[in-house]
DNA sequence: CACGATAGCGTAACTGTTACGATGTGCTGG
DNA sequence: CCAGCACATCGTAACAGTTACGCTATCGTG
């Protein structure tokens, strides 16, 4: 319904410069740089390339495209999103979207030049860029996340209930000191957890105690430091509920250097986003969800959405959590461990 | 140099017939087709869209596009291959080779339509299909395998002189009976191993003894298999190299669960693609490529092949592997441990 | 044999992009 | 003050590939 001549034409220009604006190329002032642009989001332009159909997903991350190395998370999300996308016969493409949007061009224009027809959105915390593209009438579904915005459709786990089911498993097993370890980074997910957490000691009749309330990256590292920080407390939990897998993975090691048995000594609970908690020593006890289903569904969807005409109404699913209970969870232990000021291991009484 | 409407007078038809043949649509018989694309491939035709080009690099996984789970390799790969795309602004799309590959099409014409200037490869064991695509002359990189194709070019790491040097560790260490626990797909990566395993113990005048050297999938599972099957053996090894990292963290969590003692009474080397030997207990002892620098090096030579115009001369380049010492590997017990037939463990004297 | 359905193909109109030239504006040297 | 040059900005026209529509031939079927 709009072409390049088109828009050309409304403004008495020439389509070269029509589409030298379209494309971030010199040679035409910002001036009417602006007009057209300006004027092509009005008319909800979208270029056509000849007339071919365009079967491209993107998959975008807001800030770094990627940090240093993809976790078990997203790795497993990406599974099941190329899953679903090859399902439906389309390809996936990762788009920057910090790196070469022209500040004058809308998203939506930018990810037509990209050549994509839909984005799945990975929001790691702040979801203000999801709500932007939405706000634009360009196709996204945010992953993984929620947003406050009610125009935004997104697929996510809800770990509420579950963490809460967690913590009141350990409560049925006599523990009254319970630590929280968490994501130094708050999404709602993390917020879930905590929720979670609260929630069941509230009930339980438990004041919490915002000492045992720890928080460090989401790593190997951060759950060593995690484990430490709360076991050099004076009065240290018997539990702890990690709320991410790699700082479960991180704490369990750490409890097999200081000759902390778990559960006889600590009990503890991580979380899971595949398998991983079959891979350690002990099993351990875990909220599980699963990342590549997330990213199946989320992929049927987008795909949906693409090929559809006219946009589809706000879709919102939340994927209910799983707990499995294993091997480093059990009663609480009548000599809770600590950590001494110099490293060292003592056995309270 | 050739365009649609060159075809189409070439042949003495219309260019609506040799588009409709490009792309797979119906309304053109069989027989056009096929001297559609046979002329194209002869004119190396490339449609140019309009004019303009694109940046995009395809990745191409051979069959299935991914299995149930991305690996740790195949994650941190990935996040190289992004990073080093990214890094000279190109965008990264996967590609189904098997999915919608019309049969007459050939590489070239398929990887044009879906709108890739040059591809990443990833040849799991079967590299007839690079092969295939570098005879057309379309851009390609094998990564992480390598082929017999003087035509190809391929980034590899080599891990025979470093397996080698594993072994021969284990051997100063004194043990003399080593277990060899393999991947069951054979590619390149895993024949360097286990030429490096064989070519240590010849050095040393030990013979190979073949029912040491076991094979499974590798992941946890496999690990676990492998393991138990290698200390049933009625003269069992002190020490194993595992060649996979899944499969390393299978044995590994294997010994804790039946109270092997690492290293005391069996010496480990495992192999790693990332940081998986820190998160570990104990951390192991490995082989080490850095599977990320294969992606960030892959993404930038294919990018440049991409831009060029003329083919860029083969490019071969094989990265060396780490050998890094850790905690599961020492001295050769005296008292072997072995897995009696029902299970328990037994301590030979 | 008339009729309809279908496969195969061409004409022409459409999409977006870009090489080349035209125009105007500002600056510089004489 | 003016010729001349450099540069920015933009239009013309030729190019790229795709597809709606219509034509023709063939095949079946009553």
């Amino acid at each position: 319904m709009s072409s390049v001549r088109q828009i050309a034409n409304e403004l008495g220009i020439s389509v070269a410069t029509v589409s030298r604006a379209m494309n971030q190329r010199s040679g035409v002032s910002e001036e009417t740089r602006r007009r057209v642009l300006e004027l092509a989001q009005r008319h909800q332009y979208k270029p056509s390339m000849g007339r071919k159909p365009t079967n491209v997903i993107g998959l975008v991350y807001p800030e770094e495209p990627v940090k240093s190395d993809l976790g078990d998370f997203e790795a497993s999300l990406l599974s099941g999103i190329l899953r679903g996308v090859y399902e439906k016969k389309h390809d996936l493409a990762f788009i920057s979207a910090a790196r070469d949007k022209h500040p004058d061009e809308t998203y939506t224009q930018f990810f037509h030049r990209k050549g994509v027809s839909a984005i799945i959105m990975r929001s790691l915390g702040d979801t203000s860029l999801v709500e932007k593209i939405t706000a634009e009438g360009f196709p996204v579904l945010l992953v993984a996340d929620r947003s406050e915005d009610p125009a935004v459709s997104y697929i996510d786990s809800i770990s509420h209930d579950t963490s809460r089911k967690a913590i009141e498993h350990l409560l049925s097993l006599g523990h009254k000191r319970i630590g929280l370890a968490m994501h130094n980074i708050v999404d709602t997910d993390h917020e879930d957890r905590e929720a979670g957490y609260r929630d069941a000691l509230r009930s339980a009749g438990i004041s919490v105690d915002d000492s045992l309330i720890v928080k460090a990256e989401a790593n190997t590292g951060g759950g060593e430091i995690m484990l430490t920080r709360l076991l050099e407390h004076q009065n240290p939990p018997t539990a702890i509920f990690f709320t991410n897998p790699m700082s479960t993975i991180g704490a369990l090691h750490k409890c097999l250097r200081l000759g902390i048995k778990v559960p006889k000594d600590l009990s503890i609970v991580g979380f899971d986003d595949s398998v991983t908690r079959h891979q350690t020593f002990p099993r351990y006890t875990a909220v599980c969800q699963d990342a590549i289903a997330l990213g199946v569904e989320a992929a049927r969807w987008i795909t949906n959405a693409a090929q559809s005409d006219e946009p589809l109404p706000i879709y919102r699913e939340v994927r209910p959590t799983t707990f499995e209970v294993l091997e480093t969870s059990s009663y609480a232990s009548i000599a809770p461990v600590r950590i001494g000021s110099d490293g060292e291991l003592i056995r309270t009484v």
